[in-house]
DNA sequence: GAGCCCAGTGTAAACGATTACATTCGCCAT
DNA sequence: ATGGCGAATGTAATCGTTTACACTGGGCTC
């Protein structure tokens, strides 16, 4: 592997001027400069990396540390995120991790000394303490309850979200609406149901508890919560899912029961998956921005890793948007936005 | 932040010892140890990893270069990644790139001193030529032609895949296969379309070139192809897609042209998207084992960084599966395994 | 022509770890 | 008593860079 010394020595220089000319740094002759550049093309040498992050004390390098699901909102939120990291000359360290306190720090730990921030997704609840992570290493919670003071935190706008969509049905005329409810200790999950709840009564509806089951975020959740809430009399007239997968698995549910969507009963979702305009009939949902979401965390991380770590923390949240189709039977069956 | 000198300075102990006992190399008597090691828990000491990498000549970290596709083939080929490095006890440090031979090249020096090896994916035909890159740095090539001696391959069965279906196509009695290419210039769809044109002429079939139309791996080119494989006299009664984009595309177009699937028009498509199934009819297509995909490459990778990139090249090639379900229009409607 | 400045270059000290080698010391066999 | 051995520890070189500082020599100004 050649290194910056055998340029120097082929070029007949010291290291220090083969620095320069690579760096643009310091004067250095022309002549001088077109010898080493020409020698360093020949000999292909290529800056190690590790080393010049050790002296500069930068790596260039961001790491993500995302929870163990995957699918499309996962390949979104990296692509949001390494466009605007590429952007700015960084590169991304990806590392899966168990959503808990525990996984995270170790996670974090390991990347002590490879990366200039951290953006990561902890979406587990309960953990208030602020992590237990070096100090200095900026940080950006994703999807996660604001901990301490020591991060910025980024978050979907979940409560306008179901508020927008639960208001929707209740304009409708729906009285009776139940609510899917996401993973019990998920932040997005109970924001979600805080949002439903507000809803519900500033229409002048009281919660209905049996009305509220919940599904785990998935499919298969949701398929069984939707069998539920049909026993439920009287039985509610919509369903509003936290998540677009437990409301496609209602949709299969509903569909099996024979009982008509939207006729018989209104569904909607959350996230805007791209197979909810697929459905059938196509789901009505909430889009989340998922690369903006990325991209935004990114660019506060960034924020953080070039003007110090020490300035006040920012609280920022995206916001999401109502997109309304037939699946909860709107006259408005066609408003769907482009797609 | 804290390092190792701190910790030995702490401990009253030189930074070979406290080295020593993290590591777990070389004799330290068991009271140094304990002490130390209380030192270091209390003072927050987490290893500089790269510090560490510098001396020890291996981060521990395996780059991965993927092309600007996305969506949920992306995510599921990193989750087979991760998974695997991270049993091995490996980061992973993605970058996008361009699929052309540049921006491999480019992005893979960027990485140069930062990883122990690259899992590149450049799908882009062409550029037979071997990359030009460090010569000491493990490749394994993702979904690519074959290039030169200087990298281990891996790649989907695709000739397999589509001698399948369109075997299949055949065996229910369509002898007017139409097909809808994926990008000019891409390995799969060029080995795509060598198995559909194999396939017909194992069956005594002549491919009919105005059956050919291409389609750019696309919704949009699906459904656009769709439309002019409509126009051609005969038309043909059955359309391959060579991938399940496509396919969706061209299911939109022959619904909105009055063409019913599978009476009159029977699809296939190739990957096996979440989305397959759920089309109406669903969609009879060709499971490409992704994260199968993402974890083999890292361990072709993982064997050339342990063993030393010296060895025999490695060509490898991950199976494919024939998922019948009724857009195809066989008896077997309901021969879908599981899902 | 002495002093200064500045462009161009080299020397060597960092960065934070690992590890080969040197040192010390107690113990045991001779 | 002496030599040798091995356990426990320290010293310092090393990885591949960047960069503060020192040095040289030529062109100015007075």
């Amino acid at each position: 592997m050649v290194t910056i010394k055998d340029v120097a020595r082929e070029a007949g220089v010291s290291v220090a001027t083969v620095s320069r000319v690579l760096n643009g740094s310091g004067p250095v002759s022309e002549l001088t400069g077109q010898r080493i550049r020409e020698v360093a093309g020949r000999l292909r040498y290529v800056p190690h990396g590790g080393a010049r992050s050790l002296i500069t004390r930068k790596t260039q390098t961001l790491g993500v540390l995302l929870p163990d699901l995957y699918g499309e909102f996962f390949s979104e939120v990296i692509r949001g995120m390494d466009d605007t990291a590429q952007r700015h000359g960084f590169h991304l360290l990806i590392s899966r991790a168990h959503a808990d306190r525990h996984g995270i720090e170790t996670a974090m730990r390991a990347m002590r000394g490879r990366v200039d921030g951290v953006v990561a997704m902890s979406p587990d609840l309960g953990a208030d303490a602020p992590l237990d992570v070096p100090a200095a290493l900026p940080v950006v919670l994703l999807c996660s309850a604001p901990r301490g003071d020591g991060a910025d935190s980024l978050t979907i706008d979940n409560q306008g979200g179901s508020k927008a969509i639960v208001g929707h049905l209740i304009r409708l005329g729906h009285t009776r609406i139940a609510i899917i409810k996401g993973a019990s200790r998920n932040y997005d999950a109970a924001e979600r149901m805080r949002g439903y709840r507000v809803a519900l009564r500033a229409a002048g509806i009281t919660p209905d508890p049996s009305l509220a089951t919940e599904g785990g975020f998935t499919e298969a959740g949701g398929y069984a919560a939707a069998l539920e809430l049909l026993k439920v009399k009287p039985r509610p007239t919509a369903i509003f899912a936290a998540n677009d997968s437990m409301a496609i698995g209602a949709l299969s549910a509903l569909r099996e029961s024979g009982v008509r969507v939207p006729e018989e009963m209104a569904v909607a979702g959350f996230d805007d998956i791209p197979l909810a305009r697929y459905m059938d009939p196509p789901l009505s949902t909430v889009r989340v921005p998922t690369y903006e979401l990325g991209a935004r965390a990114v660019e506060m991380l960034l924020h953080c890793v070039r003007n110090g770590n020490d300035d006040a923390r920012r609280r920022e949240r995206v916001s999401t948007e109502l997109v309304v189709r037939r699946s909860c039977g709107a006259g408005s069956a066609r408003r769907t936005p482009s797609s």
